[in-house]
DNA sequence: TCCCTCATAGAAAGCGCTTGCTAAAGGGTA
DNA sequence: TACCCTTTAGCAAGCGCTTTCTATGAGGGA
């Protein structure tokens, strides 16, 4: 039916040995040879059967990067990156890599069942994204099967996510509580002593961290936060829109709102703008991440820019390793504070 | 080393045959025995050896996704739809189906690529988004590998797509020429009689369908493009903002411009503002596709609504064999004209 | 001239799973 | 009791590749 290795090879008048050899390339044979094998290869329009190779190689050419939600440019960015990295030549058998992204939806089960997946399949390196989620079962369950993939010769390399211990993965984390913290300091430093927060999800630890360094920030200024200035929610603009509205209800005296990233801040910007609010002479506004869309806000948004691109650019490169891995396995990247239109000085 | 089917087989008391079946529940198997059976691969932690599986088997449970652009929510949102309706149990071994996504980066070499990559796994599926490009010779490279894959009994979808002939490929096309048509037609309407039109990539077929309803809207209303009226660029946001530039220096009678997508209606948004024009004004603007973002742009975007979730979910259950394909393998799907802020009357 | 080395190619033994076929048991019927 | 189903399980032959080990031939040094 389908053309295999055999064929080839009774094509080329070589041993099946032979064709693994030249479409691997690890072994010497002889340019004359070579070149009949490739060319039964292109007569017959041979296919390499991923499988069989995995199997008899015992690791395969895919590479899985797992997502929170593939339709946030937040992780579509990174994984753009990461997947420019390691897809491409490079792979065994002449071929390419299979980069691959799983999308989780943000499902600690999901994830768990993608790892699996990708571990049924010898994956030859995971890259996993996006905060993790602190419930303690699921964490040991997913650090058990990372070990598991690690111990199997699996690279592991985490990005935008906290270190997981004795796990052998490596990890570039984001500095979400120095940026949560440099960006409330600005605001402090306009004169802001009233900042309503609108953060993630509870259980993210993403929202946590970001939530700590703005704490950070008013605790340094000497502000006390008032009891309903910090309202929970979900990474998107319809949270932050309705996260605001029930700030506003909570203390109308609020100068400035804090948004857990720019999805968020677009929804607080757009309850303000209906509240009769004007941004930023009623209300200062940041967001966090800086994706492309927040500059084009009415004003600009003041955010935080994550280097997004370039640590999933880095995590590919480390996945394949091609890129030695930070000392100790774990390095942080930095955000970079934007100051824009959405922030300006209290009123009065 | 690893854990192997004879390995549960040993402590199951069964032969290897048995466990297979269990996994596998494609065969009568006594329910002692599938209880020993199954007790005995979660005290082993097993995991089944995919490719080993997919070798004897002839097929494997993967599913691949192809996207232009990751980072798009444009294809963010149809992939996210596409693998939930792909992923989850359904897979063969009592597993769920390893839905995958590539990015091709807009790139037809990557795209070629990534389907010898998928066809040598032996993917079980395919669905291929976003328009294609129009270069013939890639074209016929690329129906030839869809016929190759349909003929190996992969199932092929094509969402947001133009059909691709006798290849076998089920297309779920946008009617991006009757999207395009009614949007020029509601410009029209309100007034316009000078209107910019900022296109997309000049190869991709998306491209030449909306500006080919753009122009069948001008025809109609008896209007006669003048040269310079129309600018070719990229679908981002850089793009859009630089050809408004160029549009306003070729015509600055224009008023209106309207857009490949939302993302380039927000570059000419920006343009338009820094040139002290307001919207709508002076000059509206009109955007395609109706992404989350566009809602949020001051004024609010007047777009095209794709309906982008609902496609990728039929794609998907058309891919798995649960949904019956559209008579002829092909079905149009429309959308639908949102009107807000960003349009109004012209001046004078 | 002989032997040894180096370069290249082949033989064959798996890799871990699936599945067609066969076998064994249990139960109903004549 | 003999016979034949039906149900359940095992045997064993692959699936198509990789890779270790072995074989062969051509040079080159002694």
């Amino acid at each position: 039916m389908t053309v295999t290795l055999a064929d080839v090879a009774a094509r080329a008048q070589v041993s099946p040995a032979t064709v693994s050899r030249v479409l691997n390339g690890n072994y010497p044979v002889a340019a004359s040879t070579r070149e009949r094998v490739l060319r039964a290869v292109d007569e017959l329009d041979y296919v390499l059967n991923g499988p069989a190779s995995a199997l008899a190689a015992a690791t395969s050419d895919l590479v899985g990067i797992l997502v929170n939600d593939i339709a946030d440019p937040f992780f579509g960015i990174m994984a753009s990156a990461i997947q420019s990295e390691i897809g491409g030549p490079g792979g065994r058998a002449g071929g390419e890599r299979l980069a691959v992204v799983c999308n989780t939806g943000g499902s600690p089960e999901r994830e768990l069942t993608y790892l699996t997946l990708l571990q049924r399949q010898r994956a030859a390196a995971v890259v996993l994204t996006g905060g993790a989620v602190e419930d303690a079962p699921h964490q040991a369950a997913v650090a058990q099967k990372l070990r598991k993939l690690t111990e199997a010769g699996t690279r592991v390399v985490l990005c935008g996510r906290p270190p997981a211990e004795d796990t052998g993965a490596i990890a570039l984390t984001f500095d979400n509580r120095g940026g949560g913290r440099a960006l409330t300091e600005h605001l402090i430093g306009l004169g802001h002593r009233r900042l309503g927060y609108i953060a993630g999800p509870e259980e993210r630890t993403t929202t946590r961290h970001r939530l700590e360094g703005h704490r950070a920030a008013l605790a340094a200024a000497g502000i006390e936060e008032e009891p309903g200035w910090t309202v929970y929610g979900r990474y998107d603009r319809r949270s932050g829109y309705e996260a605001t509205l029930e700030l506003l209800r909570r203390d109308p005296s609020l100068t400035a709102v804090v948004a857990a990233n720019d999805s968020v801040a677009l929804g607080a910007c757009a309850a303000l703008r209906e509240s009769g609010l004007r941004i930023p002479e009623d209300v200062s506004v940041a967001g966090f991440d800086d994706l492309p869309f927040s500059i084009d806000a009415v004003p600009a948004l003041t955010t935080v820019r994550l280097p997004l691109a370039e640590a999933g650019a880095r995590a590919g490169r480390i996945a394949m390793g091609r890129e030695e891995p930070p000392p100790g396995g774990i390095a942080t990247v930095r955000g970079e504070l934007m100051v824009r239109g959405s922030s300006g000085g209290p009123r009065d």
